[in-house]
DNA sequence: ACGCAATGTACCGTGCCGCTTAACACTTGG
DNA sequence: CCAAGTGTTAAGCGGCACGGTACATTGCGT
């Protein structure tokens, strides 16, 4: 390896940090992982480190991101990058939208749509949307390309996908791919409330090569 | 290491193709990330491994994540097949999640998360979490590849984005580059309930390294 | 007070593998 | 043809990723 590498040190304390989080002994976490005390204790404490199975491993029993434990603690000095990229103000950037500025469309008697983002995203959409009581179910269905992920925040959403029907409470998701005939109303006497997140299909996402 | 472990051959094989996609030789791969040629060569073909920090220098040459080169390989392959394979029964078919059955990971005194989507997704994790009232904000910010999209239900959660921080009120949503350093917390007395989407960078937008 | 179980840690290896240098075979172009 | 690029092979060194065991400490229960 080069000699202007980083200091892997942190790494140690990252896994102790999750370990702790997750409630595990230094043994039961070699257990899982398959190696021994000592050596998570070793590497815990900077005087060793995992192989890329055993560090993998790691994630996956401590339920962290290989990022969360690899990647390089905050210089906490302005960060690199585009000068003039400091962000002061998250409302004024465009990352945080206020729930009153949320552009709406209503779609007559239909649902309220909300997009949840500022500037029109790439390859996705956004969407809180609000379904009034007692809407009748959509004479058509919907299928376009994509994927599509929704939960229900408050009320009942009937779902209907490839011709089978249930019923959504509060908290019960849904995913699919789009491509599916799928249509949604609300029987219910009260209000319901959904967040949407639809994304496109990728373009190269067929198969992981042969 | 157990002995159940996976095979981790394809990592060289995702390399080979990260570094091809990239147009990259094996030489100017080996060069930037400090090892020699042949070892690179070595290892895209599965008769050798690459070291931690190693590896990480090839996930931040070629801008990939990660879990990009480490998760095992589709397993979940029971993809939603054709529209033509009747669902009955949506539960069933892994299309809706229940409230109750959202496996939900608790972390020590952080949040918990709770998934929403019934296998892995690919590309992308939908998530709903909920942040206990009154923690401390975490000594370490995230820094991951992706999109994040995330919206408050209830409660006020502080966010923490490239430095600046605010705080989101029930209805505010918020969207940003998951390389930029961020991290939330909840310092209000009542919990705080969001919804996540993170989405993995495009395999289609490549790195600008000149 | 005593054990005793469980925690994390120190010490002492050793075999493996991460990595190197050197040379190889092959293609391209001038 | 040679020169300069590509990926590949072979042989070997040395560090470190790991295991085993013993230890110091805390916190039980009796």
């Amino acid at each position: 390896m080069a000699e202007h590498e980083t200091q892997w040190d942190f790494v140690g304390t990252r896994v102790r940090q999750a370990r702790a989080d997750a409630g595990m002994t230094v043994r039961e976490l070699a257990r899982r992982i398959g190696v021994s005390a000592s050596h998570v204790s070793q590497v815990e404490r900077g005087i060793g480190a995992f192989s890329v199975p055993a560090l993998y491993a790691v994630a996956r029993e401590l339920d962290v991101s290989m990022h969360a434990l690899l990647d390089p603690p905050d210089p906490s000095s302005s960060r690199d990058g585009r000068p003039g990229s400091a962000v002061v103000d998250l409302v004024e950037a465009g990352i945080v939208q206020r729930a009153s500025e949320h552009p709406s469309i209503m779609l007559g008697s239909g649902p309220r749509w909300s997009r949840l983002t500022a500037g029109g995203e790439e390859n996705a959409e956004f969407l809180e949307v609000v379904y009034a009581p007692r809407t009748a179910r959509p004479d058509v269905d919907i299928r376009h390309e994509g994927r599509e992920y929704g939960i229900v925040i408050t009320g009942e959403l009937t779902v209907e996908v490839d011709g089978a029907t249930t019923t959504l409470g509060a908290g019960d998701s849904i995913v699919f791919d789009s491509t599916r005939p799928h249509r949604f109303w609300n029987s219910s006497d009260g209000e319901v409330r959904a967040i949407w997140f639809v994304r496109d299909t990728l373009p190269g996402e067929a198969a992981p090569h042969a």
